[in-house]
RNA sequence: UGACCCAUGGUGUAAUUGGCAACACGUCUGAUUUUGGUUCAGAAGAGUCCAGGUUCGAGCCCUGGUGGGUCAACCA
């Protein structure tokens, strides 16, 4: 290993670690490291919850500690089971396995409750009996104080019947509220008397009918996070602000020395695509796009259905490093990482997508032969197989110009390329139909040159990949573009970001032809199609046609010489 | 007329905690190549938002600006 490689294995640091070494150093939390990740089951995960799991999960297993998935399930009326089930399954997937610790905020409504009466007990919380409007009135703005409510003053006693009459469901959704008695004049608008209760007559996705009082965010993560013993609490910088009002719940809760710390970092923002939940959902139910897994959406089952794999995703998330900086990553390294990881690991194959079709005149009709095509050039331990070779093929359209332009190095009138694997072919002849069009090649090869080999060292500039065409496997290809054209589409004021949705981002192709070799693949199975790119198999494959989905092209130098 | 946070090549991050800015992506050369892929060799590109200050020495510390973000849901 070179000096220059063993520094490329150093793991990244990041100022969360060095914060967790702090702590360490101080013998904080008899020297425990325990994370978390905490979505709310309302909506499927995107590529910026990956990044979050890879940085608490990855914490964690960097310092040899535990970490929890636990759902954030306060607000029955927007979380669903199925949401739950996919997340688990994204990530599982991704490669993390949380054994037996899988949590529910839900879980704690009862330990809540308590907290909740034990802070009345203590004129910590009172109920408000005022409506949402002249509550919010109250709060005044970020530069002017708020006003006390009429209602902060109650007796605990009176605060206690109240609140249990609220659970016991006396009383109609949003007539009453518990709220939190800590500052009305805070410069921190978390502070002023945060509403910690909320009356909702709606059944949730775990405890049914039980209760229909619900506590909010901010009353139910902290003291989740302290009940399963977390040390560390890391969520995104929109937290921020929240972070003296999680410390205050937790001071009121603590008993011993042990308290979980929140830190925040900047959310992922990736160019060409938005990545709120809202916004997603929007997509989906409006049709914009085919579900929450369509190949061009950012959700992790979109990424996974287009062929990223786990490893692709998480060297994407050990790239873009942590910080508080907020930023826009470039798709280009979320495609570079992809590359990386199916270079090494696809199976290769020939497919044509365009097709044209070539005839060989010299070769024998009725005829034909089975060549040896290595598997991937990267591995030599995935082998070689054999592809068919006949008198009739197809071979991209683009890979032949009439009026070829310089350092076009591929088939042309009386030019000789390789077909990959197979023979040096030249072009005789062209065929067209009475419009015009290009229909069909006229070409001689050369048997000396079986395998691709020249006998006599003669060299062609281009190689061409090519398929039987009657053994080819007829296809459906769907080639994906990015979702929008803006490269942030949901930073502009005026315009929704629906405008920039790119028209052009789906491309379906259904008269390809892929050699043989594909007949058994299964779904989600990667391919690096030669010369093209890297292609999956879409699960709407059924018994009559194998549907590809390609997952990213191949850098393509030739297209950039082109464009010059 | 607020609180909190952020500011390093085009993009994202780093800089042994004060020692004359490194890595990745991208871009551009060239070599190799039975994938115009991969690989390899190399190049261009920032003097660290601005102004002061402390210091022998500042991207790191201090002060004041500027720009940007977040916060006023009975959402999370």
């Amino acid at each position: 290993m070179t000096v220059k490689e063993q520094e490329e294995v150093v793991k990244p640091t990041n100022f969360i670690h060095q914060q967790i070494d702090k702590d360490l150093e101080e013998g904080k939390n008899e020297g425990r490291v325990h994370t978390r990740f905490p979505p709310e089951p309302n909506g499927y995960l995107h590529i910026g919850h990956a990044k979050s799991i890879c940085l608490n999960f990855g914490t964690a297993e960097k310092y040899n500690g535990l970490y929890n998935l636990r759902f954030d399930d306060t607000n029955p009326s927007k979380e669903e089971t199925e949401y739950v089930d996919s997340i688990k399954e994204d990530v599982r997937w991704l490669g993390f396995d949380w054994g037996d610790r899988e949590y529910f905020a839900s879980d704690y409504f009862g330990k809540l409750y308590e907290f909740a009466l034990k802070l009345i007990r203590e004129g910590k919380a009172y109920v408000d009996d005022q409506p949402a409007e002249v509550i919010s009135e109250q709060k005044g703005t970020p530069t002017r104080p708020g006003t006390e409510s009429p209602f902060r003053n109650r007796t605990a006693e009176e605060n206690l019947e109240l609140f249990l009459a609220m659970k016991n469901g006396d009383f109609k959704d949003g007539e009453k509220v518990l709220r939190a008695k800590i500052d009305m004049a805070s410069p921190n608008m978390h502070m002023r008397d945060p509403i910690i209760y909320r009356i909702m007559h709606t059944p949730h996705h775990r405890t049914g009918t039980e209760w229909c009082i619900y506590p909010m965010y901010d009353f139910a993560h902290g003291q989740s996070d302290y009940w399963e013993g977390i040390t560390h609490s890391i969520c995104t910088l929109e937290f921020e602000v929240h972070r003296p009002l999680y410390d205050w719940f937790v001071e009121q809760l603590k008993d011993t020395d042990y308290r979980p710390r929140q830190i925040e970092f900047a959310r992922l923002n990736l160019s060409y695509t938005v990545m709120s939940k809202r916004k997603l959902l929007e997509l989906v139910k409006d049709n914009h796009v085919n579900g929450w897994d369509d190949p061009r959406m950012p959700t992790i089952s979109g990424l996974r259905r287009r062929g990223y794999t786990p490893d692709s995703i998480r060297n994407f998330a050990e790239r873009i490093g942590v910080t508080k900086t907020d930023g826009m990553i470039d798709v280009a390294l979320l495609e570079h990482s992809v590359r990386e990881d199916l270079n090494k690991s696809a199976q290769r194959v020939m497919g044509v997508l365009n097709p044209l079709k070539v005839v060989i005149t010299n070769y024998p009709e009725g005829q034909s032969e089975e060549l040896e095509a290595v598997n991937n050039p990267e591995d030599e331990s995935m082998g070689k197989r054999m592809v068919p070779f006949s008198r009739e093929l197809y071979i991209e359209r683009d890979d032949f110009m009439e009026n070829p332009p310089r350092k076009f190095f591929r088939l042309g009138v009386g030019r000789e390329v390789r077909l990959r694997y197979a023979y040096f072919v030249t072009c005789n002849e062209v065929v067209k139909d009475e419009n015009g069009e290009i229909i069909e090649l006229r070409c001689t090869y050369d048997p000396a040159s079986k395998g691709g080999k020249s006998p006599d060292g003669r060299k062609v500039k281009g190689t061409l990949h090519w398929v039987s065409a009657p053994h080819a496997v007829k296809s459906e290809v769907r080639l994906y573009d990015r979702l929008f054209s803006d490269e942030n589409p949901q930073a502009h004021k005026d315009v929704d970001f629906k405008e920039f949705m790119n028209p052009d981002s789906l491309q379906s192709l259904t008269d390809c032809y892929i050699e043989p070799f594909v007949k058994t693949a299964n779904a989600l199975d990667h391919f690096q199609f030669e010369r093209l790119g890297y292609f999956n198999v879409d699960p709407d494959t059924n018994g009559d046609t194998i549907v590809f989905n390609r997952t990213v092209s191949l850098k393509d130098s030739w297209s950039k010489a082109k464009k010059k």
